[in-house]
DNA sequence: CGCGCAACCTGTCTGC
DNA sequence: TGCAGACAGGTTGCGC
C-alpha cells in the first residue's frame, strides 16, 4: 500500500522525534528481514549510533547514522515504521537512548525488508541502481518523461509502476495519473503525444501531492500505536469507484 | 535489452 | 452464519 505519498506519511512526523537522538541498540526479531546478512549486521550498525536524519528516496526510508552508516528499509505493501513501545508484527524493535521511546518496524506480512549500507556512496549506488528520478522534484518535466517513453512498448501503466523509471509511483497512483490524465492504462507508453505526455507528468505530479496532502494532514502530534496511517484512509476519488458503470462515460 | 509474469506472505473481503 | 477461496500489492528474478 505504501506509495510515495504514504511512505512520506510515515516518515515526516517521525523524523524529528528520532534525528539527532541515539540508538542504544537495534534488535531484528524476524531474521528474514534483513536476509540474507544476518541480524548482528544490523544490531552492530545501530548499536550507540546517533541518528542524523530520517530520510526517503522513492518508497524506501532511511536511517541515516553517524559514521555514515545507512539502514535502508523498505516497507513493502503492509510495513510500517512508528514511535511506540510495542505493537503487533514488530519485526525489528530500535531502543532509543534515555526516555525509553522506541522505533518499531512492524509488518504483518513479513514483506518489508532492510539493508545496512555503509558509506554515502554504496547507499547512492543501491538507489542507481533501481531507481529513477523523484517525481516531486522539479527536474521530473514533461521533457524527461516523453525521452525515457521514446520507443517503448510497454503498456503506460506498466512503465508508471516501474520504479527505474520513476520512483515512487504505485498501482493507486499510477491509476489516478492516467485518470486525471485521460489516457487508457494499457496504451503502449512510446505513442503517446506529446500534448498527452504533459497531462500524464501533471497527472503523476498531481495525484502524488494530493495523495500528500490528503495523508499529511495534521492529526495528533505522535504517532499512535497503529502508526501513523490512521483513520484518513480517505482514498483520492476515483482508485476504487464503485462498481458498475465509467462514472465519466457510463 | 525489453517485457510479462510468478513468487513472496497473510489479513481481509467475497461468494456460496 | 460459516467456510473456502480470491484478492491485495511492491519488488525480485526468471523466461522468452
Amino acid at each position: 500500500m505504501p506509495n510515495l505519498p504514504e511512505v512520506e506519511t510515515i516518515r515526516r512526523p517521525l523524523a524529528p522525534h528520532v534525528e539527532r537522538r541515539v540508538l542504544e541498540r537495534g534488535e531484528v526479531l524476524d531474521p528474514r528481514w534483513c536476509e540474507p546478512a544476518p541480524p548482528s549486521a544490523v544490531e552492530d550498525a545501530t548499536r550507540g549510533r546517533r541518528i542524523e536524519r530520517l530520510g526517503r528516496r522513492g518508497k524506501y526510508i532511511v536511517l541515516e547514522l553517524e559514521d555514515d552508516v545507512h539502514l535502508v528499509m523498505h516497507l513493502r505493501m503492509t510495513g510500517n515504521l512508528l514511535l511506540a513501545h510495542d505493537a503487533p508484527y514488530t519485526r525489528v524493535r530500535m531502543e532509543l537512548a534515555g526516555g525509553g521511546d522506541r522505533v518499531l518496524f512492524t509488518d504483518p506480512r513479513r514483506f518489508g525488508t532492510g539493508v545496512v549500507l555503509l558509506g554515502v556512496d554504496a547507499r547512492d549506488e543501491y538507489f542507481d541502481a533501481r531507481l529513477g528520478p523523484e517525481p516531486l522534484d522539479p527536474d521530473f518535466t514533461a521533457d524527461a518523461l516523453r525521452a525515457m517513453a521514446a520507443g517503448r512498448r510497454a503498456p503506460v501503466k506498466a512503465f508508471l509502476l516501474s520504479q527505474d523509471r520513476i520512483a515512487g509511483v504505485g498501482n493507486i497512483y499510477a491509476d489516478e495519473a492516467l485518470w486525471r490524465a485521460r489516457i487508457h492504462p494499457l496504451r503502449p507508453v512510446g505513442t503517446l503525444r506529446r500534448t498527452q505526455i504533459e497531462a500524464l507528468r501533471d497527472g503523476v505530479v498531481e495525484s502524488l501531492e494530493a495523495g500528500s496532502d490528503a495523508r499529511g494532514a495534521p492529526l495528533d502530534d505522535l504517532p499512535h500505536p497503529h502508526g501513523p496511517r490512521g483513520p484518513f484512509q480517505a482514498p483520492i476519488p476515483l482508485h476504487r469507484p464503485p462498481r458498475g458503470a465509467c462514472p465519466r462515460r457510463g
